[in-house]
DNA sequence: CTGTTATCGTACAATCTGTTCGGTAATATA
DNA sequence: TATATTACCGAACAGATTGTACGATAACAG
């Protein structure tokens, strides 16, 4: 990839971030990420077809990164250093969040986290699916598992939500705690 | 009311309802919603500041009423006929949600559910306090009652977004049964 | 019957969108 | 280093949307 891409690339997700921080993201037209990452009009285009495919590269590389890193697979980087191998994949992933990669607490807090979350539980779905559903390790087998994978994944989500909307007082081990109480049932 | 203004009113919702069936509500344009509510461009804003507070007062006269019954406090209707004295508060939504009152389930159900839903929780959220957090009906009384509260009030409206996106094939009081399942550590 | 007021129709400036174009400069490659 | 490629710029454009303003009309309440 020529090196001007990278860096315009870059100048437009570091601008997005910059503006979704301080304001909704259907009140933050094209126009202003132009002005905010200092680009032309048609170098934007060249780059992403609409803000919605902008928010869609944004996601796939702030989660897929963890996700994966949860996975054990690499991701281009090596894995993560603070990992023990005996922790819960939720608590991994907890360490992982509170060490707030590229400001990603920022963009899951804000005023707009309904459309990041949603892209947070379709990449957390798949690591449920993998590594509990596909491995027998859910209990209520009755149940459909796909409403139980549903259920861990939603129910992660809102726990890590309320987690930051109280200003991450609680340790992650504590809040993993808290998580795994509610879901003695299904886990 | 003047009775000009209730026509207004209710064609405006009409029209918004019909439309957001069809697309994303961020597809909507105001102008959009005057076109297929044939009114006057001034008289939509004379009713509504933005399409956002429209979207807000039509959801609180949806959740708001069923709600409303489930809390069984009148809300200018009489109670829900089907209702039963020894059914669980989740069982009697969703009976009131099956019946579909202006068609709440295809704004539940549409592309755009994560805004409704938004606003569907909050009000969920309100009965859960009440109903269970105020009553100590809730376990685990050393997790904090924000958490649980939170906890089950998101987990009933993923249970019910589950059940929307497979064609509602499971009986409310199987469906029930389901959440109940998972609620058994907490409620 | 009369005063009030919701609505209409039209018009308006301001903004945003997505695309086009020729010119410039950085880049990759040989 | 020389050359061909390509990303970027900046300006311009039509089309659509927004929110507001106005007088005229007709429905409403008392």
């Amino acid at each position: 990839m020529d090196r001007r891409q990278r860096k315009t690339r870059e100048a437009i997700f570091s601008a997005f971030t910059r503006l979704i921080e301080k304001r909704p993201y259907h009140q933050i037209t094209v126009q202003d990420i132009i002005d905010e990452a200092d680009i032309g009009r048609a170098t934007f285009y060249a780059h992403f077809e609409t803000k919605e495919y902008l928010l869609k590269d944004l996601c796939d590389e702030l989660f897929g990164h963890i996700v994966n890193t949860a996975l054990g697979l690499p991701h281009g980087h090596e894995h993560y250093a603070g990992c023990r191998a005996d922790e819960s994949v939720f608590l991994h992933l907890l360490r992982h969040l509170q060490e707030n990669d590229r400001n990603i607490l920022a963009l899951l807090s804000s005023q707009n986290n309904e459309i990041f979350l949603a892209y947070f539980k379709t990449d957390l779905k798949k690591l449920i699916r993998t590594q509990f559903a596909d491995t027998g390790a859910l209990k209520n087998s009755d149940l459909p598992t796909d409403y139980l994978v549903n259920h861990v994944s939603s129910s992660f989500v809102e726990t890590v939500v309320w987690w930051l909307s109280h200003g991450m007082k609680e340790e992650p081990a504590v809040l993993a705690g808290y998580f795994e109480t509610v879901m003695k049932t299904v886990i």
